[in-house]
Formats: C-alpha cells, structure tokens, sequence
DNA sequence: TATGAATGAGCGTTCATTCAT
DNA sequence: TATGAATGAACGCTCATTCAT
C-alpha cells in the first residue's frame, strides 16, 4: 500500500470523527475497530497508535459530541432574543442531535443494538442540557420572571419531557404523531407557570 | 449429566425468565447464551431449541418485562381512586422498576454497560406507559376535567419527563436530587392545567 | 468441516500432548495457541473449551512433564539395585529427557527462544530431581553408607553438576565431548566421599 | 523533538547498553523495541539503522554481558593468590550477575518472565566461566597440584554444580537454603580428589 | 427433548519492521 | 543520521451457533 503520512493531528482527528460516525450508525457493540480503521483505509495498528484502546476513542468521541451542543446551547442562553425564541432554537438543536444519530442500516439483527446507542448518546446528550437549562431557569428567576422552587428538577422534567417528544416520534414510526414546535412551547410555558402570551414577550 | 425433561412451556419460560434476570444485571452484551444455560443448568444446545438466537431471547425477555408493566399499569388505571392516586401509583411503579435493574457490584468497568442497559430497558417501559396515560388523559378529557388538544404529546411529555428525574437521579450519584413525589405531582398538575387542589379531588 | 467428536479426556490429552511437542520444540512464546490446534486439525474454539489459558496449558504440560520423571526416579530409587545402578539409570533418563527437548527446526532467527524454552523446561525437571536425589542421601547417611552435612545441597550441586554435563554437551556442538557415564559416576563418587570401588558395591 | 547527531559507535553502544539493561531487567519477551527507543528517547527508526533486528541486539547485548565476565575471569585466574582466593573471587561473581538479574518488581504475572530470563542469562555466563575454569584445572594438572583426567569435564561439572547451589537459592525462596562459600569450597575440594586443607595451601 | 463437544468468524490489541521526509 | 507516522501480520481469546448422538 502507498503510505500516506499526515499531521498528527488531523490523523487523530480523522480518525475520531469517523469512530463517532460508525459509534452513532452502528453502537459501540457493533463498530470493530477494524470497521473503523478500513472505512478510513488505514492500518489496524495506526489506530492504537493515537488511542490507548477502543473504550479511548468511545469516551474522545463521546465528549466531542456532547461538547459541541454544550457549547451551541451555552451561546444560545447567552443569546440577547426573547424567551420563545431562545426555546425554539434549543428544540431545533435537540432535534437535529436526534435525527443525527438516525439509524442507516437497520437490517433486523442488529435492531438491539441500534437502540441501545441511540439511547446512549441521547441520554448523554440530554444530561448535558440539564446544567444550562438550569441556569436558564435561575436566571428567570432572579429577573422575576418565573418562580420556581425546584429549578434543577424543572430542567430535567423539561428537557427530558421534550426528549420524549422527539425521541417518541422515531420510536412509533408507524403513528405519526407530527412534532409541533408550538404544543412543545405551550407545555413548557404550563410547567414553567406563565401563560403563553407572558412568554413570547419575555 | 442426568437428564430432565420437562414440558416445553416451563422450558421456555424458564430460559426466558433467566435471560430476563441476567440482561438485567450485566446488560446484554455481558450476558452470553452461555451464562444463561450455565445458570439453569441446562446443556447449550437446549437454549437453540427453544430461540432461534440470542437476539430472540431478548426481544422476547423484553417484551414480557414490559407487558408485565403494561398489565399492572391499564388496572391502575381502572382503579375508582382519585387521580392523585393513581398518580402516585404510577410514580411507585416507575420507581421500581429503575431500582429493578440497580446494580449490586457495579465496578468501575463494567459500569458503562449497567448504564447501558438501565437506558435501554427504562425507556422501553417510558414507550409502554404512554398508552395507558394517553387513554387516561383521553378519560379525563371527556369527563370535562381537563382540556388538552393532544392527549398523546402530553402523554410523552409527562412520562418522559419524570422519567428523567427518576433516571437523572442515578446519573449525578454526587449530586443528590431528592426524589420528592409532591414536586412531580406539582409538575404534572401544571402541565394539565389544573391546580394542585384540585388534582387531590379528582 | 467434518465433525469428530471424541471423549473429553481423551481430547484434553491430545490437546495436552500436542501443546507439550510444541512447547518443547519451540518454546512458550514461539508456540501460539493457533499452532496447537491447527496441528491437531481442530477449531480454536475448543481448546478453550479445554483450557482456560494458554498459561494453563503451559502449567498442564509442564507439570506432567516433570511429574512423568519425577514418578521414574521415585522408583529407580525404591528399586533393590547397587546404587551405582540406580545413577546410571538416573544419569539414563536425564540424558533422555534433555534429548527429548532437542530443537528441531532452528532456523537462525528463533534461535533464542529455543534455548530459551530449552533451559527453562530443563531446570525445571533439575528441580524436580533434587528431592528424590536429596532422600536418596539422606537414605544413604542412616545406613551410614556416606557422612554429608547438607544433604540438600549435595543433592543441588550433584545434579546441576551432571545436568551441565549434559546440557553442554549440546551447546558445544563443535567441540564434542563424549558423554562418559563412567565419569559421571567417578565425579559423583568424589562429591559423596567414597571411593568408586566402595561405591560398586553397595 | 530535537534531532541529536551522535558519532555512530557511540550511539550504537547506547542502544546496545539500554537493551541490555532492558532485557535483564524484564526479559527478552517482555522488552519492546519501542521500550528501548522510549528509555532512550529517540526514534523508533533509529534502532534499525544500527541493528537490523531485535533479534541481532539480543545477541550482541548478551555477548557483551557474557564477554565482561569472561574478561573479568580470565584476569581472575592469572592473578597469583591462592588457588581458595581464586574460587571465593569467582563465587562473588557469579553471586553478583545472579544478584544483577534479580527483579525488583515482581508481580506474579511476570515472574515466569524474570526467572526465564534469569535462567537464560545465568546458563550463558556458566558457558562463558567453563573455560577459564577449564584452563586453570588444565594448570593446576600440569603444576601436579591435581590429577584429572578430563579436565573440560570436571570444570562442567563444578561450574553447574556452584550453579545449581546459587540458582537453587532462588528457586526455593520459601525454603532458605543459606548459601555457604564453605560448603562450596568443600564441594569443590571433593570434585579436584585434595583436601580441604591442600586447597588452603595452594 | 436434551446433551455438550465442536465450529469458526471475529474481536481488541501488540509489535517488529519499513519508509517518506 | 535521525525522525516518527504507518504498516500488517500475528496473537490470545470470546462466543453465537451447529450437530452428531
């Protein structure tokens, strides 16, 4: 084979992104790492030379992604626009993450599996929105806006209560149950104890 | 070795019940078929007689584990109590079950994998809840006592969302998020628009 | 692949059997797991059907090797002969055993490894020599025979010297020299104190 | 990293004195090449270019090793003491080499490594010792001091047994044979048919 | 129905060696 | 001389699955 040499980096780099590729497609089960070093057309070996194992990347893989939200949703929070428009964008990230980790090749053996990772990743992902939800909520709460004693278990009901909205329209393909961006804003309105109109002029 | 002959169905079920029991403490990918003949006690092969593969079993262990859930969940249901306590049945039952599939000697490795399969047995008993909540919702509805557009959303919004504070309550093991079910029913009754006081008369 | 099914000890042995040739021939590191079964003709599966490890086929082999010279010396002990008997008989099987461990294919390259398996295996049986040699003196000195201090270490120096003897025989393949059991027996004769004519006659 | 040039001899004897070091320390199997570039802090290539395999560096670090001692030996032999000064030196050296390979961190797992490695080692610089050994015996006849036929014999013949005695020491670690230069100097005085107090005057 | 020996593909990982720079 | 990224074969081991009895 001709030997292409790159920047360490970007090998590195190369190779984590294809591991989250095969990781979020296949599982952590179900991604070798063969699968992974012959998609990039590399030896087996180049792999253990920039991670110690396969659980390294799985973790590397695992942080880059979640990281990227953090980041996303942190500099939405930050964000000078009103309440609503804040949620929107926050449910468009959830649900882009979601349709991200959308299963390819799901030929009936490996359903299991496939679950299993999209619950993984999600699940992390969904953790990772709880902190600056959280923060969001504080914040609301300081300025008047909203109170709520709880404000932690607030952020988890509603972050995983919208979860299970976009999470629950892949499971039941067969009932459409079309995602509203609006039902999603009144429920977080209910639960945050505002009325919608006070909402959309925060 | 001598051996026992015993009526297929107790076969079956006995194979299924030890699958269930181990997929539940070591997840699926640490639970081999051989663990599970070598629990019962039975050679490897009968374990191919009764499921055509490893996959099988799981589906099929699944699919009892949650129908169990989905039975005890339709009588709550249709108990003549007050939705509080329903509610709080509910609450108990969910409890449960992430207690359940708890795991006694989690060591450092092989906690990846307990997570794992706590996500992906918990969200599928999320999937079987809402159907019950939706009709219960449906019930309310015509009874004049609330007033929800989409009974199904909000179906998925409240489960998933208390799933998540009974689920995020093992994630941050430091952290400790008491469990409080006065602050769930607080929540559920904001999302159906109904006071606390009158979520109690109900 | 046709399917040849045989008793578990019988399979066990011949797994055992053939792990020892190899051990022998190329030693620990230079024989693989792979070597073993693809010389018997069977899956790799089932050697570790058999066996947990490849240390434990190692520690299998090692110990029947040993055990095998071990129960011969015990008897040419007990045996009614003159004990110039017993150590020509001795002097037999070591010179057996180490031809046994002679390397068939050294081709330059493995040449370490070989002497490598060679010496541990060869000491290994020294060792097991010294205690049966060690009562053997013991014996000796009750009957009043010989009058040694230590008899362990008569019994150490006594072997090694002949195991050198021998051992050397080999390495020097240029400069031969001719094995002399009669010698030996004169060196021997030396280290217990008695005259060779004394020692024909006991 | 900053690229060292060296004169060629000298960076060679680095390599050689780090595998060396090396392989004493943990065994021919357990050294890496990579362990040897990373001790010595250059580039995995770099070893090539002065050794062309593993293999090759062995061979040259363990003649090296053993030519010290013949080295070391030889000038013991020529020194004009005592033929008893002349054993107890060369029973200090091969005390010290066996001290020298003796492990410091020894943890189960690698001890079958160190004792291999112990023994491979030990038994090439016995080789080395058997014919300065030889020689003196060879003078010791000529000077009418002993009368021994075959002198290479002889000299095998002690230099194992002293082996035995040192390595023996090692092998029983919970068995405490004190190793006594006394009981060796007897030994030996046997072996060469003098007294002990002949041996004394020489 | 039941047994359990046998299969064989696959996995994660190591490491001596090569080669473009 | 020196670098270090890249190679690729091999290894020990696991496990779902098969099949002769």
């Amino acid at each position: 084979m001709t030997r292409i040499s790159k920047p360490p980096q970007e090998r590195k780099k190369e190779i984590l992104d294809t591991a989250l590729e095969l990781f979020l497609k296949n599982g952590y089960e179900n991604t070798s790492v063969g699968d992974i070093v012959s998609k990039l057309g590399v030896a087996q070996g180049l792999f253990y030379y920039y991670f110690k194992s396969k659980d390294e990347v799985y973790r590397a893989a695992m942080e880059q992604y979640t990281d990227d939200f953090a980041a996303q949703l942190a500099s939405i929070v930050l964000e000078p626009t009103t309440l609503i428009d804040k949620i929107e964008k926050i449910l468009k990230i959830m649900s882009d993450m979601i349709a991200e980790s959308e299963h390819a090749n799901m030929d009936g053996f490996r359903l299991a599996e496939h679950i299993d990772m999209d619950n993984r990743l999600s699940l992390h992902v969904a953790q990772t929105l709880i902190e600056p939800v959280t923060n969001m909520l504080e914040e609301m709460n300081n300025k008047g806006i909203i109170k709520i004693e709880n404000t932690e278990a607030t952020a988890i009901f509603l972050v995983y209560g919208i979860f299970g909205l976009l999470h629950g329209n892949q499971e039941h393909l067969q009932s459409i149950i079309v995602f509203d961006p609006k039902g999603v804003v009144l429920l977080a309105s209910r639960v945050l104890g505002v009325t919608r109109e006070e909402l959309m002029q925060i």
